[in-house]
DNA sequence: CGGACTATACAGCATAGCAAGGTAGCTGTC
DNA sequence: GACAGCTACCTTGCTATGCTGTATAGTCCG
């Protein structure tokens, strides 16, 4: 992908930054529903996830957020090398949410793609 | 599509807003590059998408932004019923920027897909 | 002790979406 | 003329999220 920099850069990464918005609330309780995960392990797993930029102080605040909905339950666990651990676990509630917003997802795919679709000569 | 009502309503709701945030830019600019359109009839186009609610109050920002930064350019014509239209077509760096974006889109599409899919049991 | 790594948390900023409201042109009806 | 109704564009104020940077604190190891 060879795109001259510097044209409308800083255009496209705020673009960038604006998108993730909602969708690594999404990332985070898919991670937690496919296994047991702690707030600094979810930051690693995403962060190697391409397309998925994440660092400590947005998976906290999201973490945060869904305890206060209610939609995660953490439990405090010690750790073999380091300070405790906050493990975090869908409720019912949380796996429900899930289900919607995963639904949601698909349609905002069909949504966006049906737009981007009209015309497919994307190439210069 | 049966969820009960009420359960995290107020989250669920928030998060669709969030979700569509960039993805509405990502649309507008596609619906222009298929045709040529003005701000009233982007918002009809894109309203009965299904997952895309928008209303004008959104879609004139996010025209201004696109004009601001260079990305679209407008002409007036007269309208054969009411005020004059402000017809947009992308210029060659919204084009490449469109491309940026769809491409970003497909990157991240693809990542969000990969943290739903380490386990297949959606269904309750 | 002091450095490195792990782990969590918070303050402050920038930005986008949206409801609500405002302005203005054109058509038709009374 | 006066009013209603639709078209078309634009702005203001509010809210919520993501991100940078900073703070804190525990454990291990030389």
């Amino acid at each position: 992908m060879l795109y001259s920099p510097g044209v409308s850069d800083h255009f496209y990464d705020n673009w960038v930054t604006q998108v993730r918005k909602g969708l690594l609330e999404l990332s985070v309780l898919g991670a937690i529903r496919a296994r047991r995960l702690y707030g600094y392990d979810i930051v690693k797993t995403l962060r190697v996830t391409d397309g998925l930029v994440i660092s400590e102080g947005t998976v906290y605040p999201i973490l945060s957020r869904l305890r206060r909905e209610g939609l995660v339950e953490a439990a405090i666990e010690p750790s073999p090398d380091g300070p405790a651990r906050r493990y975090y676990a869908l409720t019912p509630a949380g796996a429900q949410a899930l289900r919607r917003m995963a639904d949601h997802w698909e349609r905002i795919k069909r949504a966006i793609d049906s737009t981007m679709q009209k015309d497919r000569d994307l190439a210069p």
